[in-house]
DNA sequence: TAAGAAAAATAGAATTATTCTAAAAAAATC
DNA sequence: GATTTTTTTAGAATAATTCTATTTTTCTTA
């Protein structure tokens, strides 16, 4: 565990947000400002190898990472772009199931509008997920 | 709808695989030798927003493409990268239930390993996807 | 069906996210 | 403490996608 490694882990763990590889760069930067592009890229990797975080991807156009390596839903909000988490009951026997098989993981986006822009249509555009 | 845009569909209905922008240029260029790589991107676009074909993303580094628009879960073998299409029952009304409102799409991906590579271990590399 | 307007296609440059590379630095091992 | 292994770094390379300006095709309607 480098320190480097270790101020990319805090930022993606300081906040609830589901941040992008080059958001984590710029955040983990402020800390360590010496901090290289391609150590953040290492230790994404390395981090999910480990099971500490994970990778959700599709919701734009680079990948995300969540602090949590649980699989569970991820809401997104398609004015606004926020990424909230949520949780289906029983969902992996459902699952395996279905598939007719043990699964490893799996990956589960809805794409919804969220009540603060429903209520007020268009203007909310928030950069926040 | 163009030369260009049928030709385009054609390839994407034609067989049950998931294809990425870039085999369906390969492909429509087959029949079709002066298409362009834009004019594919701007089509898959298009055609998505008619919601003839949905996009499925975090497969692999590119997007891939669906000939439903019918969201469905896509089971992805992670040896051989085979991607297969299966349904869960009743599973929109379980959908907004958890999210506690109305959604628009979603996309469900598991991954497992397929019995044909559970079968005889890491030999089976296809790249049928 | 010809003329004008609108939409789509083209080639290639530009952009963006990510990966690779080779050298330097840090950490781990003995 | 010397050596080996791992990690970091900067920047180049790659790959997917988007953009741009121009040309071609399609659509409308007279």
């Amino acid at each position: 565990m480098t320190k480097q490694r270790a101020v990319i882990l805090e930022v993606i763990r300081s906040d609830m947000c589901h941040h992008t590889a080059d958001e984590i760069f710029t955040l983990a930067k402020e800390k360590l400002p010496g901090i290289s592009r391609a150590t953040v890229y290492n230790n994404l990797k390395t981090l999910e190898a480990a099971e500490l975080i994970r990778r959700i991807t599709g919701d734009s156009l680079s990948d995300r990472y969540d602090n949590s390596y649980v699989p569970h839903g991820h809401m997104i909000c398609e004015e606004c772009g926020q990424v909230k988490d949520f949780n289906l009951i029983n969902f992996d026997k459902q699952l395996s199931d279905a598939i007719g098989s043990d699964f490893n993981s799996y990956e589960l986006k809805v794409r919804y509008v969220c009540d603060v822009c429903k209520s007020h249509g268009e203007s909310a555009q928030a950069e926040s997920v």
